[in-house]
RNA sequence: GCGUGAGUAGCCGAGCGGGUCAAAGGCGCAGGAUUUAGGGUCCUGUCUCGUAGGGGUUCGCAGGUUCAAAUCCUGCCUCACGCACCA
């Protein structure tokens, strides 16, 4: 008797953890005689628990690796930790301070024990914590990895990995010292990054122009996106009731508003305050640039301090804000004598297009909520389509988008301009609570990503990689060509030190672009003291180049040789959001230190996961625990629900009742399995059932080789379940059926070893076989049991049990007697002139040149246009093989009646047509019989 | 806003080098069967009309190409992912 049979919960979590005893040392995998299979996966960040999302991101190249493993591949799996990164500092510091929130993230959703928690004020301790969970978990969910080459991105000999492999890129000239404006925390004195910060983590960082007016020696900037509107400027607008300050800046005196000396301090420049002075003395006074003349100090309540320089330069014709605020004054009797001055051009509007905007908006203040919306149409409007007039001298004629580069530029050169970075909107608040300013580092380190000849290489080397889905590969060009320098160092957080310069740390992302290879050594590697492991060695290891001393040569002999087998990776899988950074980055990167031959060869890219429709999200709260999941489903459930309801690259959507009714299926299957055992003999279907699983093993295998998770379990569960339900639907009563079923068991035992491993270990153990599924023999179609002679028969009698059923159904009478009326043979002749023919539209008249035909008269053209009808409605496949195989329909019905006559309960008669002299037998058509009721 | 991709029946999803598509499969729902103890299993139905296996109208919206379009082209709308120093 077959345990497991009856799937208690106990009884299936109890043969779950004897199955992972069994797999512990299992998938320990060393280079061998067999060809290789390398897959690998985005390693984990272990700052909280695994939820069903992660789940699918590990399960589904376990079930490639499953199925290579059993295709006879040497199949490698590894598994990391990057704990590289700032994150749980500051998860811990929030821990230590009692942060309640983040207290009960950690105590109820991801329910780590009180005196865990205890010790996570320490940042190692969580991730210590958490990766050893994640292990326990992907454990149980039975993922085949080889532990033994498990490390995390700290561990001193991977952190040698990563100067050996920045040593090589620092020496290709690829690690240069730059500049780059950072959100920053003054507080902390840390740049932040988008998740550090409490508010405005959708803000941008914008790149402004300071226009420099000059006022009696003293430099008045305007911040602006529009240079080019210099030629365009009537008066400057301040702010009456703010108090500006006197500066030095880099030597020269400015003034400004207080915040925006302030915001220049953490730019570059030195800045120190020399003394005050009121909005209100500065009004009416007039100030001047080269590009514009003198011009006079209007006064402006919505000027904002916090903005720019605090002191806005006035383009009435093509600033709606700047022409409503002038008219205002005007409207008082002020500054009458000012007029808006044109620049630009643009098609759909006259000579002044801010004044055009705001009339046809019915503008009547500043304070009209539409404002935005009119300066961004008059902006848009004027960038994609504006050209400059006689005006501006030498730019006259050219695009906006062209001048305003062209005047920013001759600005920064000649009239003492500079940039001036400040976000988009405000606030930014750093979780600190304190404001977030914009700072430019200077020291910083880049990888140089600009770098066409680079880019260049990657692009060729993505034209060669197999994607998955290919769809991507557009997206990833894109990105090529998108990036920019990569800042690749941070002052704070976990990670490897830079070798020449001690004070930064090497970026997360950035100390994770090659370690696929680091993989294949880990194991041999952790032995050896991380003193010894200088670049030389890595040099020897990784490239087969020069002498190292200090590790003896048998063991690099080993190293080499274990790299050099598993390398080059065959398929890389990732979240489809790492696409454009790592991705893409360890495209670079493997580029610029190995050779040709060890590029990488493939990736398979995921989709999202959801949760009942909305997205999965950790901080949310919107998650479901992967080790919860496999608690309450079993963990074959989970496995099949998750590469079964979507294809990889598709999102998927976690739906309790739908991952219920998944383990309904795992059941059933189990129950066919059993009810199969013993089964001996033969029946008149087996043939037809062996023929049907051939073709089942050869679409599963052919869609697992492609990825296609999602379509082989159609074909793999859904398939065969339906073909067994048929074949028993056609045994007679009482027939257990034949000793096919033991043949379809054994191969379908292995074909769902992939997908749902506990139970089919068992179930392979329970049928007799020495060994672990996991390991056996991938089933082969065996080409000798197709039989399409067989299969088209048997298609026959469903689609004429169809018919009946359907003809039973609409006339609603219970059937006395049922007549089959088969097609005579010229009809067939008909069928297969007609499936020949190229041109369906003209078959008709050809076929009625023929004397057989005529004598037919307008029976054969009925009959003609009929089939045409027939064999448009049928797949092209059975148009063939009908033609092909002339099937004959008498025999196959006669052979059928007992089972026809069970099915309708009903006496059945088979007779051709012609001979009946029924009234309904003209309707007989081949592989259509007329069907008679009565 | 920019880049990439997607929009199919109550839901999820096949199909997308044009005819074979009223459109696979699953879920849900409905009816029936079953010596069925419990949500199990099997069969049937599930856009619409129809007392003979058929007809009509559908595949985000609006146009277009074609003898023929879910499938090709154009425009629009909506959604997802990415937009950087961050895992």
């Amino acid at each position: 008797m077959m345990r497991g049979l009856i799937v208690g919960d106990l009884e299936l979590r109890l043969s779950e953890a004897d199955v992972e005893e069994e797999w512990k040392t299992a998938f320990h995998s060393d280079p061998s005689e067999k060809e290789k299979c390398y897959i690998n996966v985005a390693y984990p960040y272990p700052s909280g628990a695994m939820h069903v999302g992660h789940g699918r991101t590990y399960i589904v190249p376990d079930v490639i690796a499953r199925f290579w493993r059993m295709r006879g591949r040497q199949v490698l799996y590894p598994m990391a930790f990057h704990v590289t990164g700032s994150p749980v500092i500051g998860i811990s510091k929030r821990i230590a301070r009692g942060d309640a929130k983040t207290l009960s993230l950690y105590r109820d959703l991801y329910k780590v024990p009180s005196d865990v928690i205890d010790r996570f004020s320490d940042p190692l301790a969580i991730v210590d914590h958490f990766s050893n969970e994640y292990q326990r978990v992907m454990s149980r969910l039975g993922l085949s990895i080889d532990w033994r080459r498990r490390f995390t991105t700290i561990l001193p000999q991977y952190s040698k990995f990563i100067e050996w492999q920045y040593s090589h890129l620092n020496g290709q000239g690829r690690v240069v010292r730059g500049e780059h404006p950072v959100k920053y925390c003054p507080q902390c004195d840390n740049p932040v990054g988008d998740h550090d910060l409490l508010e405005g983590d959708k803000a941008e960082i914008v790149r402004f122009i300071f226009v420099n007016f000059e006022m009696d020696g003293y430099i008045i900037p305007c911040a602006t996106l529009r240079p080019e509107t210099i030629y365009g400027v009537t008066n400057l607008w301040v702010n009456p009731d703010v108090r500006y300050v006197k500066a030095d800046v880099d030597g020269i005196a400015w003034l400004l508003s207080r915040e925006a000396a302030e915001k220049l301090a953490l730019q570059k420049h030195t800045v120190a305050i020399t003394g005050e002075v009121d909005g209100s003395e500065l009004i009416g006074r007039t100030v001047s640039h080269p590009l514009c003349g003198s011009v006079r100090i209007l006064p402006a309540g919505f000027v904002d301090p916090d903005m720019g320089s605090g002191i806005v330069m006035s383009v009435p014709a093509h600033a709606p804000f700047d022409y409503i605020a002038l008219l205002d004054l005007q409207k008082k009797g002020e500054y009458t004598d000012i007029e808006p001055v044109s620049l630009i051009k643009v098609d759909g509007y006259g000579e002044i297009p801010a004044k055009e905007a705001v009339i046809r908006h019915g503008i009547v203040d500043q304070h009209d909520p539409k404002m935005d919306e009119v300066t961004q149409e008059v902006y848009s409007a004027e960038f994609s389509r504006g050209k400059l007039l006689a005006r501006c001298r030498e730019h006259e004629g050219k695009p906006v988008r062209v001048a305003r580069e062209d005047v920013g530029a001759v600005m920064e050169a000649e009239y003492g301009s500079i940039w001036f970075y400040d976000f988009d909107q405000q606030p930014v608040i750093c979780r600190c609570g304190s404001r977030a300013y914009v700072r430019i580092l200077d020291d910083q380190w880049f990888l140089t990503y600009s770098d066409l000849e680079w880019k260049q290489q990657v692009h060729d080397q993505i034209e060669k990689i197999a994607l998955v889905p290919p769809e991507v590969r557009a997206e990833f060009d894109r990105t090529v060509d998108w990036l920019k320098d990569w800042a690749c160092t941070r002052r704070v957080g976990l990670g490897t030190r830079v070798p020449w310069d001690p004070k930064w740390l090497f970026e997360p992302l950035s100390d994770s672009t090659v370690y696929m290879a680091y993989y294949t050594i880990a194991h041999r590697i952790s032995g050896i003291p991380a003193e010894s492991l200088t670049p030389e060695v890595f040099d020897y290891i990784f490239l087969g180049r020069g002498n190292p001393v200090n590790v003896d040569r048998t063991t690099l002999d080993a190293l080499r040789s274990e790299f050099l087998y598993w390398y080059p990776y065959n398929y890389r899988f990732s979240a489809k959001d790492l696409i454009s950074n790592h991705l893409t980055f360890q495209l670079f990167h493997h580029r610029a230190i190995f050779p040709d031959e060890l590029q990488p060869k493939g990736m398979v890219v995921f989709g999202m996961g959801l949760l009942d429709g909305a997205k999965m999200s950790s901080s949310k709260g919107n998650v479901f625990l992967l080790e919860d999941a496999a608690e309450e489903f079993g963990a074959d459930t989970v496995r099949m629900f998750l590469v079964g309801s979507a294809e990889p690259w598709q999102d998927f959507d976690w739906r309790n009742e739908l991952v219920s009714s998944v383990r309904k299926q795992i059941e059933r299957f189990i129950g066919y399995i059993a009810e199969s055992g013993g089964v001996t003999g033969t029946t008149d279907v087996d043939a037809w059932l062996s023929s049907r699983l051939q073709r089942r093993i050869a679409k599963m295998t052919e869609s697992l080789e492609l990825f296609q998770t999602r379509q082989a379990l159609q074909e793999a569960y859904f398939g065969i379940e339906s073909d067994l339900k048929w074949y028993r639907r056609r045994l007679p009563a009482g027939s257990p059926g034949g000793a096919v079923l033991g043949e379809v068991s054994d191969a379908w035992v292995r074909l769902l070893a992939p997908v749902i491993p506990f139970t089919c270990e068992s179930l392979w153990r329970e049928m007799g076989h020495d060994g672990l599924v996991s390991f056996a023999e991938w089933p082969a179609p065996d080409q000798t049991r197709i039989n399409p002679e067989i299969e088209l028969a048997e298609e026959l009698i469903v689609r004429t049990i169809e018919d009946i059923e359907s003809i039973i159904k609409i006339i609603q009478v219970t059937p006395g007697q049922l007549t089959i009326l088969l097609a005579p043979e010229w009809k067939y002749e008909v069928f297969r002139r007609v499936a020949a023919a190229e041109d369906k539209r003209s078959v008709t008249k050809e076929l009625m040149k023929d004397d057989s035909m005529r004598k037919r008269g307008k029976e054969a053209a009925n009959t003609i246009s009929q089939v045409i009808k027939l064999i448009h409605s049928l797949p092209p496949q059975l148009v063939e093989d009908i033609s092909s195989l002339a099937p004959d329909e008498y025999e196959i019905f006669t052979h059928a009646v007992t089972f026809i006559e069970k099915e309708f309960s009903v006496k059945v008669k088979v007779l051709h047509a012609e001979a009946s002299g029924h009234a309904k037998a003209g309707m007989a058509l081949p592989f259509k019989p007329a069907i008679v009721i009565e």
